[in-house]
RNA sequence: GCAGCCGUAGCUCAGUUGGUUAGAGCACCAGAUUGUGGAUCUGGGGGUCCCCCGUUCGAGCCGGGGCGGCUGUACCA
C-alpha cells in the first residue's frame, strides 16, 4: 500500500491535542482558580456538553445552515440538539430546572469544554475551556462587585502580578442611556445601535481614530477592506467620544497602547486622565445625558465603585465606560478582565494579550424558563487564553517543575522478565513510579527510552549482577551532568558515571536515596 | 465571510530561462561499541514538490480553479 492510500493522521481543524506537560500545568491552574472560587463561597456543578438547541437561546438551526456558529444535530424525535457554546445558558437551564431545590441566591462555579463552529485562528479553537462562576437570584450590584473582586483575586492566584491586569467595569444601562440620549432610541434604530456598540467595543484595538471612523462613514483596514460605519452625525459622535473618554485613562497600562494617553482633546475640551473610580463616576454624572436609564446605570456603577474601593480593590477593579461585552443577553453591569503587560511573539513583535475573561449581569436568561424574573450575574474565564498568557509570563503555576518520569527497569535477559517485574512491583509498592521496559530493543535503546521518559534512574541487572545478588542503579540526572566533562566515547563508557551497585534487597532504599537527591 | 501574502522530507528551508533519478541542515533509526544516554564518524529510512485541470516534447517552476496556512478585517453567545 502506498503512502497516498493511507489515512492522513490529523486532528480536525480547530481542535487540539494536549500533551502531558500541558495537562498537568492546566490542572494546577484550574486548581488555583477553583480554590479562589471556593474561598468566595461558590460550589461546583456540572452540566452536559449537549443541550436542546432552543435552551441555548441563540436560534433554531434552519435546514440550510443547521451548524452556523454552533454544532447541532437532530435527535431520534426530530428535536434539535447542540453542543454548548458557553456555560451561561446551560447554567440558566439548570437553575430553572432545579429552581425549588436550590438555595437562593445560588452561587456556583464550573469548568468545562465549550464548542463553537467557526473559523479557528492561532490561539482560537473550536473546542476550548471556560471556567465560570455565577450568582443567581441576587439583584443587588453587590453580587457584581464581588465577582469583579474575585476575578482580580483569581488572576493574582494564578500568578499574574498586581498591576499587570485590570478588571474593567461598565454598565449596559449606561450605554443604552447614552444611545437613547443621542437620539438612537426606538426599535427602528436597533441596527444602528448595534453598529455603534460594536464600534465602541473596538476602542482598545483600533484606538480613538478607528472608532471615530466606524461611528461615522466607515473604516478601511490595512488590506484595503472596508467596514461600513454607523453613519452618525458629527454632533452625535462628539457626544459619544466625550462619554467614552470621560473617566479617561482607565484602559491604561504601564506600556503605551493605542488608547493610552494622558490627555485627550475632543471638540476643544481637553480631558485628563483620572485614576480614581470616584472621579470617574463624578465625570459620568457631569455629562448628565437626558435619560433615566443612564442615571440608573451610573448609580449602579457608583455603588460598585464604592464597594470595590472600600474593599481595597480600587487599583484593580476600574470603571471604564468603553466596555461593551456580548450583544446578546447582558442587562446591567458588564466586566472584562484584561492583561495589560506586553510580551513578544516568536518574531519579536510586541503583543498585547487583552481580555482573558469577562461577564456581566443577565437578568433575563433564567426568566426564559420561569414565570418569575430571576436576576443573575456571572464571570467566565477563557482557560486556554489565560493558560497561554501564563506561559508567556512564566508563571510558576505553569512553569513549575514537572514530576519526574518513572524509574525504568531494563530488560537485560529476556528469560529474566519475571525477576525484573518483581523489582518493578516492589518499587511501586513503595510508592515509587516505576515500569518495566516493554519494548524489544537492546540496552542502548532502553537507555535512550529512559532518557526520553525523564527517568531519574534506571535499574540494571545482567548475569554478572545477578550472580552476585546485586543490581546496578544508574542516576541519569547525575550522569547527564558528569557527561558534559567527557569528550571521548571510550572514556564515557569506561567511566560509567553516576552508576553504582547495591545488594538486590536494598533496591527500594537506594532508589529512594537517588530520588531524594534530586526531588527532595 | 472579505482582503493581502504563502504552500518542496517530521521541522527549517535550497532548487538556475521549464530539461536526467528533487537536495541540505536538524530530527529519527542502525552500526562503529557481542552491556550503557552525550559527543564524533559511517550508513539508512523517509517526498503524489498541497490537490485537480490546462499549456508544453517535457511542469516543483507557467495559467486557471480548489484546499490548507499566516496576517489584517468582519462576526462572536
Amino acid at each position: 500500500m502506498s503512502k497516498a492510500d493511507k489515512l492522513k493522521a490529523r486532528a480536525p481543524r480547530g481542535f487540539a491535542d494536549r500533551g502531558p506537560a500541558d495537562l498537568s500545568a492546566t490542572e494546577r491552574m484550574l486548581a488555583a482558580i477553583r480554590e479562589t472560587y471556593e474561598l468566595y463561597g461558590f460550589e461546583g456543578v456540572e452540566t452536559p456538553f449537549v443541550e436542546y438547541t432552543d435552551a441555548l437561546g441563540k436560534f433554531l438551526p434552519d435546514q440550510d445552515r443547521p451548524n452556523e456558529g454552533v454544532f447541532s444535530f437532530q435527535d431520534d424525535d426530530e428535536q434539535w440538539l447542540s453542543l454548548r457554546y458557553d456555560l451561561t445558558a446551560p447554567l440558566a437551564r439548570y437553575v430553572a430546572e432545579n429552581f425549588d431545590a436550590l438555595p437562593k441566591p445560588y452561587r456556583s462555579y464550573r469548568a468545562g469544554w465549550v464548542f463553537r463552529n467557526e473559523k479557528p485562528g492561532p490561539g482560537r479553537f473550536r473546542q476550548f475551556m471556560q471556567f465560570d462562576a455565577d450568582t443567581v437570584g441576587a439583584a443587588s450590584v453587590a453580587a457584581d462587585a464581588e465577582i469583579c473582586m474575585m476575578a482580580a483575586d483569581t488572576l493574582e492566584k494564578v500568578g499574574i502580578q498586581r498591576g499587570d491586569f485590570i478588571v474593567k467595569v461598565n454598565n449596559r444601562k449606561v450605554l443604552d442611556g447614552v444611545l437613547e440620549a443621542i437620539g438612537l432610541g426606538g426599535d427602528d434604530k436597533a441596527g444602528q445601535r448595534l453598529t455603534v456598540l460594536r464600534a465602541i467595543d473596538k476602542l482598545d484595538r483600533l484606538g480613538r481614530d478607528g472608532v471615530q471612523q466606524l461611528l461615522g462613514k466607515g473604516r478601511k483596514d490595512e488590506s484595503g477592506d472596508f467596514t461600513k460605519g454607523a453613519e452618525l452625525a458629527d454632533a452625535q459622535i462628539t457626544k459619544l467620544l466625550l462619554f467614552l473618554f470621560s473617566p479617561f485613562g482607565h484602559t491604561a497600562s504601564p506600556q503605551p497602547t493605542p488608547t493610552d494617553h494622558s490627555a485627550e482633546t475632543i471638540e476643544g475640551t481637553t480631558i485628563f486622565k483620572s485614576t480614581k473610580n470616584a472621579l470617574a463616576i463624578q465625570q459620568l454624572r457631569k455629562l448628565d445625558f437626558e435619560s433615566a436609564t443612564y442615571r440608573a446605570g451610573v448609580d449602579e456603577l457608583a455603588q460598585i465603585a464604592e464597594l470595590v474601593d472600600a474593599a481595597g480593590y480600587e487599583d484593580r477593579v476600574i470603571i471604564d465606560p468603553s466596555v461593551v461585552r456580548g450583544l446578546e443577553y447582558y442587562t446591567g453591569p458588564v466586566y472584562e478582565a484584561e492583561l495589560t503587560f506586553q510580551v513578544q511573539d516568536e518574531d519579536g513583535r510586541p503583543v498585547r494579550f487583552g481580555s482573558v475573561g469577562g461577564g456581566g449581569r443577565y437578568d433575563g436568561l433564567v426568566g426564559r424558563f420561569r414565570p418569575e424574573p430571576v436576576p443573575a450575574t456571572g464571570f467566565s474565564i477563557g482557560v486556554s487564553r489565560l493558560f497561554s498568557a501564563l506561559r508567556m509570563v512564566n508563571s510558576p503555576i505553569v512553569s513549575g517543575q514537572d514530576k519526574p518520569g518513572p524509574v525504568v527497569v531494563l530488560v537485560m535477559d529476556r528469560d529474566q522478565v519475571a525477576a525484573y517485574q518483581r523489582m518493578v512491583s516492589s518499587l511501586r509498592q513503595a510508592g515509587i513510579r516505576a515500569e518495566l521496559y516493554l519494548g524489544s530493543s537492546g540496552m542502548k535503546a532502553q537507555m535512550k527510552y529512559a532518557d526520553k521518559r525523564q527517568s531519574p534512574c534506571v535499574i540494571i541487572q545482567g548475569s554478572n549482577e545477578r550472580e552476585r545478588g546485586e543490581v546496578e542503579i544508574k542516576d541519569l540526572i547525575e550522569g547527564a551532568k558528569a557527561a558534559e566533562a567527557i569528550a571521548s566515547n571510550e572514556e564515557w563508557k569506561a567511566a560509567r558515571p553516576a552508576q553504582f551497585s547495591i545488594p538486590e534487597d536494598r533496591l527500594v532504599e537506594a532508589v529512594r536515596e537517588v530520588l531524594g537527591r534530586h526531588f527532595s
